[in-house]
DNA sequence: TGCAAAATTAATGTCAGACAATTAAAGTTT
DNA sequence: AAACTTTAATTGTCTGACATTAATTTTGCA
């Protein structure tokens, strides 16, 4: 089970490749506290400056946190679902923004999941989850907003859906799929009638959401991925039309 | 879009935080080299040692790589599918074993995603997807096998099937739900019976991902599921047992 | 001239030692 | 007993040096 390849041959790639294998394999476990740097420099035979940058490798994973003072030190860190969320989701967007995926490719992924998680949040979801989608519904609809409000609402909506499911695991995974796609939408400029459209399918799934219809909620998901990408087609058409028509 | 709170007192964290946005938001773009560690320490005022540690943090996130020599220094990374599905699962694995999931929960949120996955592998799946299905099936036939390669087989059925979709960015979210189970999959011993069964199903499934039959496909996968419930099940209420009886 | 070897240069990687800042715990005073 | 002071341990930061690496330039020789 190792981790990451981590083939690289600098001294604190190989320190921390060393210290995460002790977390993952049990050896360090929560909590306990990891030798001082003076100790750890002494062990792997080298200076603290070294030690130092593995373990700044560890704690931009989370793997460890830091603390000063008399009693303070390296400790493992238990690793939350918000802290590994936040993570999926910088490197989910940046996955995305720098490899050129398709918004197509991205949005199919994205439904598809999300479809995945209708089932379960129609038989689990409970009030505070149908209200953050009414919430979101307002905020979809009003008049003055910008196009990137409207994609912010729109996630807390899906976000809303998915975590009816009551199943942390899969709200932790959706969370990269759901964000990811919102600098990809916010290239996308919504007229009000598109607008009216979206706001008309989330209306349709929170209700069936709320009446416990897993069918009709898989369905309103299908037919808001089949106009989301039509519009997404249409947009884009549109501006390499421009594009063409300026050369 | 702030990658991470970041709240940190310490300046290395603060710089990372600082060239992080800026990758973030395209200030910097992939393959672009920074300013050397020298110019870094001088633009921010602080000493190298410093900087290079806020560029350690960017490396374990795979944001930069660094080369040494005279036209060395370091690069923004281009995050590949590869490297960003390494650190999900390292992520998912240890958020797993960290937290106390069930395996009941656990179990489900992959199942969903599966599911998610089936019509998509049935649709698209290519001859070299089947092949994989059915050398991992073998695999998982072969008499003198041991837990752990029973599981291992195990991962690589199911992400054949999940490759089989063609779609990079479903492959790349399912990863980590994938791989995270094995841990918990390796906790069951699993009798000649339990292997009869579970293999009877990936071959139903096999079988109905080479027929194109999604309806088929996602019903075994619910079957699946409901055995791998069963089985965790009645390994963890006879281990308790027993350890009741120990007392 | 042409080409190979050597020197130069610019960068990261590592080290040693120092001091600052922080924090808990022990000791001291009132 | 409570409040204050001291001490010790630890991380955070700085400085300056040297090692290592690799591209570029210069040199030397055929």
């Amino acid at each position: 089970m190792n981790s990451t390849p981590e083939t690289a041959s600098d001294l604190s790639s190989h320190i921390a490749a060393n210290i995460r294998d002790a977390i993952i394999k049990g050896v360090l476990i929560v909590d306990e506290r990891l030798p001082s740097e003076a100790e750890l420099s002494a062990q792997f035979n080298v200076s603290r400056a070294t030690v130092r940058e593995a373990l700044k490798r560890l704690a931009a994973q989370s793997l460890i946190r830091t603390q000063r003072g008399a009693t303070g030190g390296a400790f493992v860190n238990r690793i939350s679902f918000e802290a590994a969320q936040a993570q999926q989701i910088t490197t989910s967007t940046l996955l995305l923004s720098m490899n050129d995926v398709s918004f197509e490719t991205a949005c199919e992924a994205r439904f598809a999941l999300e479809r995945a998680c209708a089932p379960l949040s129609a038989a689990r979801r409970q009030d505070h989850h149908l209200d953050a989608m009414q919430n979101a519904l307002a905020a979809q609809s009003a008049p003055d907003l910008s196009d990137a409000g409207f994609c912010a609402a729109d996630v807390a909506f899906h976000r809303a859906l998915v975590d009816g499911a009551c199943n942390p695991v899969l709200s932790y995974q959706l969370a990269g799929a759901v964000e990811a796609m919102q600098p990809l939408m916010n290239m996308i400029t919504f007229t009000a009638w598109s607008r009216d459209a979206i706001v008309a399918r989330h209306r349709d799934i929170a209700t069936a959401i709320a009446a416990r219809d897993a069918g009709a909620a898989a369905q309103g998901l299908t037919l808001l991925e089949e106009e989301t990408q039509a519009l997404a087609r249409t947009v884009f058409a549109r501006r390499s039309k421009q594009i063409d028509a300026a050369r």
